[in-house]
RNA sequence: GCUCCCGUGGUGUAGUCCGGCCAAUCAUCACGGCCUCUCGAGCCGUAAACUCGGGUUCAAAUCCCGACGGGAGCACCA
């Protein structure tokens, strides 16, 4: 009996989608979710088509009441119109194993980490959580002029800031033993070879595709050079004998070791003969055992070297596999970027505000699970984009909200003298909805401090509230605003404006911008906001994110008895 | 220039592998309303997208070809 079911499935899916538009159904939208229903029984689509145009012509006849009222006793599951969660999860693995897999984050410990480094982190060891597999924390120190010893302790900082642990930590330095007598064994293959050119040639051969004269030497010249090089101080590169015609050019024998003179931060001068980026990358992942490795998109054109390298040495082949790098809106998110504006003085250190560094939104209130989310929700696409810091903020304000404690802050303050008023012990509550947070206990007399530009807009005459006290009536405006109480009822309709007393604390708040706008260094984008606190943030400590009411959300910190905010984001 | 990757609302993203349940997800932004002793949060609503052109198919965001646009690489940096 399919022809009635057919039918049935027909009329319940023209019913719904007769619901969902107006009471008017497309044959075209019903025939395809009946198809789909009927997927496996391979019934002719040209039938279908015939039975759901004609249930939509029925359909459409009755009124939308009917309609309901069928669909209602037929399929009450089609009528509500489910809201989809979307699973922010991350993508399930190729060929993974639950317990086996293995995953690694290689920084090089040349700075501090910035925010596209931890969405490599975050990926990296999510996935290995995901699969109950491991993490290796490998410090990718192959390169003694850029590696320095303070950041393999920062980076391992601002890691656990992330809320990252790592089951396991080494650095490529220590494997170097490893790495000479694999690429020994490439050379006495015939698939490496010593060459004395130097780089500017080595260039120009590579753009031509034109095979240098060191190439054709034997392995076993290749291999005594090998040795000359790694113990004396002869010059010369290792390159994988690749193909200098192949069009991708990372294959026109790529340089696998060249000598660095340098002094490395943790082996001193024990070697000077290091492994390139192309060598050790691929030699390491395969050797720790990971199983899936991720990189930026840059290194696509990388790829067939990585496998090329591994199939030479007859090593196991990870899955590799690559996302765009992350870019926000108005901000340096690459070493090369960052490290010329602090050079320059244009930012404060690695800290400031302005950068995304991990130090700097630390800094500025910008919580660890924030980024997590914020990494969830950009997943691990390879399209380039260009994200909104807002994105973050969003992320970041829907955490701090329900606990962050309010306070007043009063930015460019103007004295307010309430006359007639009387003198109050107010208990206001640190959050509006969030009683467990508490309160503070604020003495009144007559005297206030409100924002100037509040005060613009506010005329003789007009009554504003101060929050959570009473209201009051302006009397008098210039270098003081003079009022007169005016009742404590609350007005609906009138402004409510934060303020202190005159026991207030003065403090500076920063507030960051984007420090390039189109394109240009934005001079302009750190504003020190200048205010009086009310008192009880005099107490707060380092490191507290609160909330100043209709100002926004502010990182204080404490330095003796300066107290100093950072601002996060409205 | 050559090679590779990518192209879904203003922004970001799901869906693309394996064509139909997609007249397309979720978020952000914008706008409106409700609520609130914050310009915050919450709630409700509105607006807004498959780069273009061909092809295959009963059926294309999804497959194929081409164009266009964007990005990356062409280091003895990672």
């Amino acid at each position: 009996m399919p022809v009635e079911n057919i039918r049935k499935t027909a009329r319940k899916y023209a019913l719904q989608n007769a619901i969902q538009f107006n009471g008017s159904a497309n044959p075209k939208a019903v025939a395809g979710k009946v198809i789909a229903a009927f997927k496996e029984e391979n019934i002719s689509p040209n039938l279908i088509y015939q039975i759901s145009g004609s249930a939509c012509l029925e359909v459409n006849k009755i009124p939308i009441e009917q309609q309901i009222a069928e669909l209602e006793k037929l399929a009450p599951e089609l009528l509500k119109k489910e809201k989809k969660e979307r699973d922010f999860s991350l993508p399930e693995l190729p060929d993974a194993e639950k317990g086996k897999v293995i995953t690694r984050f290689p920084p090089e410990p040349n700075g501090y980490l910035h925010i596209g480094h931890a969405k490599a982190a975050i990926v990296d060891y999510e996935y290995a959580q995901m699969y109950n597999g491991k993490f290796i924390l490998r410090f990718d120190d192959t390169n003694p002029e850029n590696a320095q010893l303070e950041f393999y302790e920062a980076q391992k900082e601002d890691l656990q800031w992330l809320g990252i642990e790592w089951d396991e930590e080494y650095n490529t330095s220590d494997n170097l033993g490893k790495h000479y007598s694999l690429a020994q064994q490439l050379i006495e293959q015939g698939d490496a070879y010593v060459c004395y050119c130097p780089s500017d040639a080595i260039k120009e051969g590579r753009f031509h595709g034109k095979e240098c004269k060191c190439r054709s030497r034997s392995p076993v010249e290749h291999v005594d050079s090998w040795k000359e090089m790694l113990s004396s101080s002869v010059d010369g590169v290792l390159r994988l004998k690749g193909d200098m015609a192949c069009a991708n050019t990372a294959m026109r024998d790529p340089t696998l070791f060249r000598i660095i003179e340098k002094p490395h931060p943790l082996h001193r001068d024990k070697y000077r003969v290091w492994p390139t980026y192309d060598f050790a990358g691929a030699v390491e992942d395969s050797l720790s055992g990971v199983t899936h490795p991720f990189r930026t998109k840059e290194y696509e054109l990388r790829d067939e070297c990585y496998f090329k390298l591994l199939e030479l040495l007859k090593l196991r082949k990870p899955h590799l596999m690559e996302f765009s790098r992350l870019s926000i809106e108005g901000m340096p998110v690459s070493k090369r970027k960052i490290k010329p504006l602090i050079d320059q003085g244009l930012v404060s250190g690695y800290d400031d505000i302005r950068l995304p560094t991990l130090r700097g939104l630390k800094k500025r209130g910008i919580l660890p699970e924030a980024i997590k989310q914020f990494v969830f929700s950009q997943g691990i696409s390879k399209a380039e984009s260009n994200v909104t810091f807002s994105l973050l903020e969003a992320d970041n304000r829907k955490i701090l909200d329900p606990i962050a404690k309010r306070f007043f802050f009063v930015e460019k303050p103007i004295k307010l003298v309430v006359e007639n008023a009387s003198t109050l012990e107010k208990s206001i509550r640190l959050h509006p909805t969030d009683e467990k947070l508490g309160s503070r206990t604020i003495k009144t007399g007559d005297t206030f401090f409100v924002p100037r530009i509040d005060m613009e807009k506010i005329n003789v005459g007009d009554i504003f509230r101060l929050k959570d006290l009473y209201n009051v009536k302006v009397r008098e405006k210039n270098n003081v605003v003079f009022a007169e109480y005016a009742g404590k009822e609350l007005i609906t309709g009138s402004a409510k404006i934060q303020w202190t007393t005159d026991n207030f604390i003065k403090m500076n708040v920063f507030v960051p911008g984007l420090l390039y706008q189109k394109g240009k260094y934005n001079s302009n984008s750190l504003e020190k906001v200048k205010g009086f606190a009310e008192e009880a943030v005099s107490r707060l400590k380092t490191g507290e994110i609160v909330q100043f009411e209709r100002f926004g959300f502010v990182r204080i910190e404490k330095q003796n008895k300066t107290i100093t905010g950072f601002f996060a984001h409205k």
